[in-house]
Order: structure tokens, then C-alpha cells, then sequence
DNA sequence: CTTTTATATCAATTTTTTTTGATATATAAA
DNA sequence: TTTATATATCAAAAAAAATTGATATAAAAG
């Protein structure tokens, strides 16, 4: 982060926002909210029941669970042949609202 | 928004997040969370002023303030020639946690 | 009027993201 | 082992978003 130019009140060059812009990047498609809105329903569903509840390809569900797995919004354990995918609560609590967190996360 | 299917627990068809995903594609660019930024210091800034601020050509900045227009997270003013833009306050806070509104929305 | 200033929009190009189908990998089961 | 299952990754194609420079518009100034 750059330092701040009291004189002006602006920035002398850009803030760097990069990790938010790949969270909100992360959010900012219709399919991944979808599966945000899944997992918001169950503690943890693996890949093979997702396919099934976004109804996806499984290459493409892959696609976007790495998408959000690398903003760190979600997490993932391996158990045997399955993996699980979870909410990573404490960022999605970060960012949203508490509103929103009633819908792509649990209130409590 | 599709009725919800009680005895598997998801939804019977995608639910609709459009209105989200297209805020959250707003946020989701490192220049116009610069921007959100700026208007975030001031209640609010002509595009002349802005074009200093955040660095950028004037079709360029145009070209992202209308996607932020768009998205109802900032609202615009015309004054005589000027166009001056701030937050939409309302929206802002409705989406972002209150810690991301201390960077991108003022803390009152 | 004519010119200047502030800003938006447009079309062409470039860049980024998404989709798709194929293939790789790793575990488990037979 | 051999085979089946779960999942990730890769490369090519398609689609969407961003950049750029040119042009349009509208208000203000001269």
C-alpha cells in the first residue's frame, strides 16, 4: 500500500486492492454464488453431490471451485476418494454484510 | 427466485443471483474499487477531479463509472457541465461487512 | 453564433474469463 | 493386478470484459 499524500488527500499512486478484487472476483458470477448458496446449506458437501445440486459438468464445477478455493472462500478436505468443500466463514464474514451472510452464510 | 424443494433441501432449479452478481462484478476490479475509494474521501467528486485522482483517460474512467452506475453503488449529479458522482450509501451497506465499509464506505 | 470545456458513447482491438471435452491421477474395489 | 470411481488439470474454442482513440453532445464562455 502506498503512502498517502496528506497534501492533497490523495493517493500519490494507486492502493493496491488485489485482495479484495479477487474475492469480489470470486463472487461475481452467478454459478459460484449458486454454489456458495449450497454449501451456506450443509457444514460440508463433496464434489460429486454438487454436481448434482448445481447440476454442472464436473470439469466445469471444478473450474469454479478452484476460482473460489483461491480467494479463500471456501476450504476443502480430502477424505479418501471425496473432497469436501466448506464456507471459509471467517472470510465470508470479512466481506459481507450480515444481510448477505443470511443467504451465502449461517447466521450463527 | 425458483420455489425450493423441502425433501432434498435444494433448490428445484438455479436460484437467481443476478442482481448480487452484478454488484459484485462492479467490486470486482482493482480500478473501481480505487474509485470507490476516492469517493469515498470526499461526498462526492466531479468526473474532472476524479480523472487526477484515480489516473486514468477520460472514456477509460466514463467506461467504469457507468459500470459502477449500473450496479446502483454510486449515484451521479449533474451540475451545470459537471458531473459530480458519490456512493449510494444504502447499497453499499447493504452488501459490504462494516470493516470493508471503513475502506470503501465512510464509518457514520 | 463560434469556441471551449466536460463528459458520454461507439467501434475496433486486446485481454481475460468461461466452457468444453479429453486426459491424468489417486484411491478403492473386485 | 485390473477396473471403476472421484476429482483435477489441460488445451482449444467461445464468450465476455476492458482498452483505446475517435466522435458526439451539451452547457458555458467569449
Amino acid at each position: 500500500m502506498k503512502s498517502i499524500d496528506f497534501h492533497t488527500g490523495s493517493t500519490a499512486e494507486a492502493m493496491d486492492f488485489t485482495s479484495y478484487e479477487i474475492k469480489f472476483k470470486a463472487l461475481a458470477d452467478n454459478i459460484r454464488l449458486q454454489i456458495m448458496y449450497e454449501l451456506n446449506q450443509k457444514p460440508s458437501i463433496c464434489v460429486c453431490d454438487l454436481t448434482t445440486l448445481v447440476n454442472l459438468p464436473q470439469s466445469k464445477l471444478s473450474y469454479h471451485l478452484k476460482i473460489l478455493l483461491d480467494a479463500e472462500l471456501i476450504e476443502k478436505e480430502k477424505i479418501g476418494t471425496w473432497n469436501y468443500y466448506r464456507l471459509n466463514k471467517k472470510e465470508v464474514k470479512n466481506i459481507l454484510s450480515e444481510e448477505l451472510c443470511c443467504i451465502f452464510y449461517p447466521s450463527s
